[in-house]
DNA sequence: CTCATAGCTTGATCTGTATCAAAGAGGAGG
DNA sequence: CCTCCTCTTTGATACAGATCAAGCTATGAG
């Protein structure tokens, strides 16, 4: 791991740059050491779909892969730990565990994407904000945080929640207002929440009981 | 290789048949030999979402995984080769070829699944059938056969597009008869159809022009 | 402090797809 | 050849969410 080191460095974004685009030939790897980043496809006409968000300790970069299918964007400022993509690959191949954390890895994005298919093909619109929301609370506890760390942080626009859902920004909006009136939610500002009633906000999400979100 | 071929059988299951069962264990690996299978994930109240299709040359299961998230079903009758797990991860440590090779899988699949993303979350009820029907045309080529056999097979119901697609099986139906009504396929039976126009049928699609499908 | 602007909310209306309902094939088994 | 039974088609209607259209509210620049 001390060749990893040695040929790591750091980059930061300002929110809304872009980190690569669709097509870019993959000069280097990173992981997201902190802030939030969108992976998105858009097509011909503009219309957006969201396909991942990257959150700390997140990777971007593919072994053997040249370009990307997808544009990433910095939601907010972010910090990258990057790491040029030869001495990567050569790395690839004579540590047999670097490759194995790397399939394990893919094999987790390619769970949260088909979990992302359920949501995005037979979710009402409640369902959908439900679910983001949960997912918020769950990935920032995650990064380390209290589990009562309070309030939460949406690190998305109302806008980039909808290309996330497979919606409008009205329908974001509407839906996320719907919560705080019925007590669910409670917003300071439009980024930071606190959840109120934690036993609602799943119960909306359609996912089965106790997906083990609590414990 | 030869040790791959010492530790190999086929199943066969008829169409209809459970092949595997969400949370299973995944005693076997497997590739499909012939015929086609669902990936479904089912909402506690009944809401169905595929989140994938095995077709010949697909493979199924994951190194380091215990056990899978989805069902596995035959949607018509299907030859799979299974390898038994245990030799089958014994030969992912001692071969790296195997493992790069599963990792490229792996990551087809992601990309595959944030195509569908896009479709499922973006694109109209026109657009998803439009797609689903150039993919069978693409596969059923690539399946090793002349690029003009026609005509081609629909490996599903109704039903089963539709929760492929993320419609119901009433739009499904009606959106396949008005390609037909405009010339675009053209039906000898239930499952059997011919394209007429591929390049209105890939216009309707909403992806970019030429994604080198005719080339 | 004031303005400009990007993001957000809220209301009215429209529409694509779901839902509900019923009848029409086609194939398998007797 | 008839009879189920499953799959499919087709029509009528309902509705969730999109679209269109104002306003509103923070925040950052000057």
């Amino acid at each position: 791991m001390q060749q990893l080191e040695a040929i790591k460095s750091y980059k930061t974004f300002a929110a809304g740059d872009q980190i690569m685009w669709r097509g870019d030939a993959l000069i280097y790897v990173a992981s997201v050491v902190q802030g939030v980043a969108t992976l998105s496809k858009t097509m011909e006409d503009g219309r957006i779909q969201m396909v991942g968000l990257l959150m700390p300790s997140d990777f971007i970069g593919r072994p053997d892969r040249q370009t990307i299918d997808f544009d990433v964007v910095a939601a907010t400022d972010i910090t990258l730990c990057c790491f040029a993509r030869k001495p990567f690959d050569r790395l690839l191949d004579t540590v047999p565990h670097v490759s194995q954390r790397l399939m394990e890895i893919a094999l987790d994005e390619l769970d949260a994407a088909r979990d992302w298919m359920v949501l995005l093909g037979r979710k009402t619109a409640r369902e959908k904000i439900a679910t983001f929301v949960e997912m918020m609370v769950r990935r920032q506890h995650v990064a380390g945080l209290g589990l009562d760390k309070q309030p939460l942080v949406l690190p998305l626009t109302r806008d980039e929640i909808s290309n996330y859902l497979g919606l409008t920004l009205e329908t974001v909006s509407r839906q996320l207002n719907a919560l705080k009136k019925e007590g669910v939610l409670r917003f300071n500002d439009r980024r930071r929440f606190e959840v109120i009633d934690m036993h609602a906000l799943h119960a909306a999400s359609g996912d089965d009981a106790d997906g083990g979100v609590l414990s």
